[in-house]
Order: C-alpha cells, then sequence, then structure tokens
DNA sequence: CTGAAAGCGCTAACAA
DNA sequence: TTGTTAGCGCTTTCAG
C-alpha cells in the first residue's frame, strides 16, 4: 500500500490512491463514491468516506479538469470598481452557493484585448461554462468561443446564436426616466452618454441601449434628444455637464447615463453654483450605494445585480445541461425618484 | 447519459502533440520552446513559434498545473461590497500584470467556515500563491496552509512564522485622527468599532488595530476611551450613533471605525437635526469614494489600496521565488481632513 | 458491484 | 541540441 517513490512538488499531498489504500479499495471505487456515481455498496461508500474523512483528502482540481470534469465557472468583469459589477458577482456567487460549481472571477479590464486575453487565460483553465459581464468585445469571437464552452452574457444586448443573455431593459428604464422628468415639465434634457462598443453590431452594451430608449423617448414625445458623449465616469459626467452649461439655452435636467457620471454633474452644478433640483434636475441611472445616501439622494433607476447575476447562473446551469437555443432573461429596471429631480423653474415666458 | 457530448476530451482541442508534428519535431521540443528552457536552438524556436501560431495553440493550464506549473494566484475576499477590498484585487491584478502570474478572486463570505472552504477550494486548483485579505480565519490554520504553499495576507496585524503580512498602519492612523479631533477641541470622541476575529490570539484584524490606536492615542493625552462595538456598515454606524447620543452626556465627536458605518452615523445626525460639524463631528476610516463627494466631504484617513495590492503581490513572488522568512510590509496611512470635522461647539464649562 | 488499466496534455529525466 | 518516455491524479471503459 505504500505509493511508489514520488519525486514532485506537493508531495505530501493525499491522494486517490492514498485513500483506495487506507478502505482497502480500488481507486476506481472510491471516484465513483465521490461522484456518486451509479453503482456502489452502502458499505463501500461508508469505508470510503471514513477514510477521506480521516485522511482529510481532497480532490485535485486540475487531475479531474483533465478528464473533462471542471467545476469551476469563470466569471470576467471589466472591473471591479463599478459597484453595479460587484453586485452581479455577489449575485453569481449566492446563486452558485448550492451548486457543485464555484466561480472565480477575473477583472479582465476594459481594453478588448486585454479583456481577450483574460477570458483565454479563464479557458486555459477549462472552465465548465463562462459569465461575460459587459463585454467590450466582438461579438463574433464570443459567438465562436461560444461554441466550445457554455458562455452566458451580461448587459450586451442583442440576438446571440450560441449563448444566453443577461439583460436589464434599459430602453424601458430611459423611457421611465424620460417620463418622470417629462411629467414634472421638462423639455429640454441632456443625456450623457459614451461611445458605443462596437462599430456595427447588432449587439449593444448597456449604455448604447440607454441612449436608444432615451432618444426613442424623447421622440416619442415629440423632443428632441440631445446627447454628449463622454465616458461613464465622475470626470465624464463632469466634462458633459460643464459642455451642457456653456450652452446658449442650457438644459433644465441633465439625465446621467451612469449614477457615477451623475456625481460628476453634481460637481458641476456646485462650482456653478446651482442649485439641484431648483436650477437643474440631475438624475442618473444604476442606484449604486452613494445614490441612496440622504446627502445625495439621486433619482435613478435602480437594476438589481443580484437578480441579474442569479439569472446569469440560472441560465448557464441550464446550458452546461445541454440546452442549446439561446435565451434572453431580461431584468426589470426600476425608477427610484429621490430628491435631485423637481419641476424646472419656469424662468422665462 | 452525458449531457456535456459537445465536448469529447481531446477532439477539438490543439495539444502540444499537434504542434510537434506541424513543426515536425519533438513535444519536449515544444515544450522547451514554450517555457523558455534553457537549449532551443534559434530554428526550432522559429519553427515551433510559426507552429504554435499558426495553429492558436494555447497550453493546458490543467495539464500544466499537474506537474507542478501552476502560473496562478488565488485572491480571496471577504466580499466585493467593501471599496478598500476591490481597491486591493485591483492593485493586485495590476501589479500582476507584466508578470507571467494571473490572479483569480473569490469571494470568500464573512464566515469562517464559508471562507475556509473557499480557500480550500483555491487550493485545489493548485494555486502558486495565496493571497488573503482580512482573513476572518483562525491563524493556526493559515500557518499550517502556508507550509504548503506561498501566502501573504492583508490586514491582519501580527508576528506569522509561515506567512507575509501586509498592513496599513492603522494605530498610526487612528492616532493621526484622534490627534485632529483633539486639536480642533474635543476631549470626548467615542469610537464605533466591532467585535474582534480572535478571541485570544497574538494576531488581530483591522478594525481590532484601529481601537487599540485610539485607545492608546486617548490614554496618552489624558482622555478616556468610550468605545461602542456594532458592525461595520451603515446600520451598525446608525446605532452605535443613536446610543451614543442618547447618553446624559453625549460626545462632541464621533470617530467610526469605517466611513461607512461614519455615514449610518450621519443619518443618525439627520435624523435627530443635528448639524455637522457644528453639533458633533464625524469622522471615519478608510476615504472610500462616496466620501470624497464634496456632499458628503467625510473627514477620514486614507490607505492606499493600490500600494496594499502591489506590496502583497512583491512579497508573494519573493516567497515563490524562494524567501522563507515572514516579512511585515506596511502601509502608511495619510489623514483627509474634509468638511464633518470642525471645534466643538463650547456649550458650557 | 468492483477493480485493472488506459489515458487526459503536459513537463522533466534521461538517452541519443 | 534534440527526442523518448514515464508519470502527475484523476475518470472511465471494460472485464471479472
Amino acid at each position: 500500500m505504500t505509493p511508489r517513490a514520488r519525486r514532485t512538488p506537493g508531495s505530501d499531498r493525499t491522494t486517490i490512491q492514498d485513500v483506495a489504500a487506507a478502505a482497502g479499495v480500488s481507486v476506481s471505487a472510491v471516484s465513483k463514491v465521490l461522484r456518486d456515481a451509479y453503482g456502489v455498496s452502502p458499505q463501500m461508500r461508508e469505508r470510503v468516506t471514513a477514510a477521506v474523512e480521516e485522511l482529510g483528502y481532497r480532490p485535485h482540481s486540475a487531475a479531474r479538469t483533465m478528464r473533462g470534469h471542471s467545476d469551476t465557472i469563470g466569471v470576467a468583469l471589466n472591473g471591479l470598481t463599478s459597484p453595479f459589477m460587484t453586485e452581479v458577482a455577489t449575485g453569481i456567487s449566492e446563486a452558485l452557493e448550492p451548486t457543485r460549481y464555484q466561480d472565480i472571477i477575473v477583472s479582465a479590464g476594459s481594453s478588448p484585448a486585454a479583456q481577450q486575453n483574460r477570458i483565454e487565460a479563464l479557458l486555459d483553465r477549462q472552465v465548465a461554462g463562462l459569465v461575460l459581464v459587459a463585454p467590450w468585445i466582438d461579438v463574433t469571437w464570443i459567438e465562436k468561443t461560444a461554441r466550445t464552452v457554455p458562455v452566458v452574457t451580461i448587459a450586451l444586448h442583442g440576438s446571440s446564436e450560441n449563448f444566453d443573455t443577461v439583460v436589464d431593459d434599459e430602453r424601458l428604464g430611459a423611457q421611465l426616466m424620460v417620463d418622470h422628468l417629462v411629467s414634472l415639465g421638462h423639455r429640454h434634457i441632456v443625456h450623457t452618454s459614451m461611445p458605443p462598443a462596437f462599430a456595427d453590431s447588432a449587439f449593444v452594451l448597456s449604455h448604447t441601449a440607454r441612449r436608444q430608449g432615451y432618444e426613442k423617448a424623447m421622440l416619442d414625445r415629440g423632443l428632441e434628444p440631445d446627447i454628449i458623449e463622454t465616458w461613464y465616469s465622475e470626470e465624464g459626467g463632469y466634462q458633459a455637464a460643464v459642455r451642457a452649461l456653456d450652452r446658449d439655452t442650457p438644459p433644465t435636467a441633465i439625465f446621467a447615463g451612469a449614477d457615477i457620471a451623475a456625481f460628476g454633474v453634481l460637481r458641476a452644478t456646485e462650482d456653478r453654483g446651482l442649485r439641484v433640483p431648483e436650477d437643474l434636475s440631475v438624475v442618473g441611472y444604476d442606484n449604486i450605494y452613494t445614490s441612496t445616501m440622504n446627502r445625495i439622494a439621486l433619482t435613478t433607476v435602480d437594476q438589481s445585480g443580484q437578480v441579474t447575476g442569479a439569472g446569469a447562473v440560472r441560465l448557464l446551469l441550464d446550458r452546461i445541461a445541454g440546452r442549446a437555443e439561446p435565451e434572453e432573461f431580461v431584468v426589470s429596471p426600476q425608477l427610484k425618484i429621490r430628491r435631485t429631480s423637481g419641476p424646472p423653474r419656469s424662468r422665462n415666458h
């Protein structure tokens, strides 16, 4: 029962061989018990379980993986800094809790090349499935990848062939917000956005869907869309606000594409001594924690990161189990009216 | 039945064998080129590289791992919700960028059992090293683990034997804050903390170090420490503030152990119509993004998550390279004086 | 119901 | 300098 001389690193590791020897059974028996495979007698199960317990045995993940048995789900985020991202990640982890899968997260960065690189690294690790959150990557590449491994994307709007998608209904969310502002009396509403991720594609990322929702909602009400393209960041929001407020006829409301950008807008109003919402209504999208604080009280749109993450997991597990037709899971947004929006001052007429 | 008929192991994957065949050389030659090992002729290198390129070959990570060649660093966080955590994680990723290692992150949860479980899962994946951020785990277990795999902890204060530590000098940070408040004229300063992680141990986690720093600083100035133990959360801060303000002689300043708790304190002041800092100074620790906003402008202590993460990587790589003696890397905190702290109202005597 | 044995893709002796 | 080959720890036919 002495395993032959080991010479590799990690020589003190308990292997399935050790367990088999201790239990006085074959390795395949141990393997079967471990995997709950069919055809093991209760007493065999018991002996093995006891040996596993006693030796503190844990299966070698890489060895399993080599036989095509990965129980790892890879999650690629394009950064940990956005609270929505982390909420999604938390939702994924929680949804995976009761399953045999565990997730590993990589922060993939925002450049397409870096993201692709990190995702390939995940693939090299033979993940059982992939969740791509707001992938800033050519969709044909995703389609190709999805033919090899189950994939579900989050925040990518469009009809996929080989992977599933989970999206917030951002067109609706943007519409809710425009409705809110219009009902307050606003006519000139600026939206801050950022450049589309894909040049010519049937797919768009969240921010573009928000922008489209805004455009349509404005047009539907006979109002003229007014979009300023910067970036979803505090500074981006600030820049956009400066540009909007420098105009001859500044807007009465600024609808930032993201809460973080709305904070930049807020900073611009403070710089100029404008009161919110009396002089300018400022609203966002995402409902991150900071927005809920009493001193901020930003009117925004909430999309549950928890629900989003959990939906992605459900779809992914389905797909791992064999489903091949693409599915889409749509999360409903919810308007959160707080104190940064109000009726415009009737400044003229 | 097998649900995953799609990916028969070996069917569509390009292996090192394929590359060898395509290049007309042996597998070991390919392996050597891939690993930049000694003893390959330039022309061999070129042929192999060309074949790798053409076939789009990528090494199978699990197979490498089985030969003891992991290039994965595991990072265990006890949650993604704390901005400091994510900043550290970002720092780690960035510091790993130029190396051959890549990090994978697991959100380990806050219960010791769950954390241990997730860390073991990382170990099963044969990581080359481990970064444990604020591990809420029995240190003897960490010591034991660290004898098997290189480990560095973040936010764990104490002298380790088998692993390295990166800490913010939180005792100093707390002292800076007490100094600041005292110099403003405060005498009665309440500190909000949370229960120590370890019952009897030479090790303490950040929050306990902050508390110790506060206690010592108060005592050094002949002032009486006044600690309320709740939790580092908005609600925890709120509860602590309620208890402090309900006293016969309420404090003139509350030093929350974390910014997030300070926000709860702020909410309590709003509930009671207290002005900050006129009626009460409120300060925190961490300098998270929200605290920097103009509308919050929380006085706090900054500890760079970037520097912390990068420090952890440096130590870990050193240790992987062979260093055995434990090292400690101390990050200096910095006081950020903003608008929630000011002189106490001279209400009486 | 149980066990022997053949690999999974790769690295590292060891030979040539 | 290059190639051959024996495993790493596990799963999985396929016999017993």
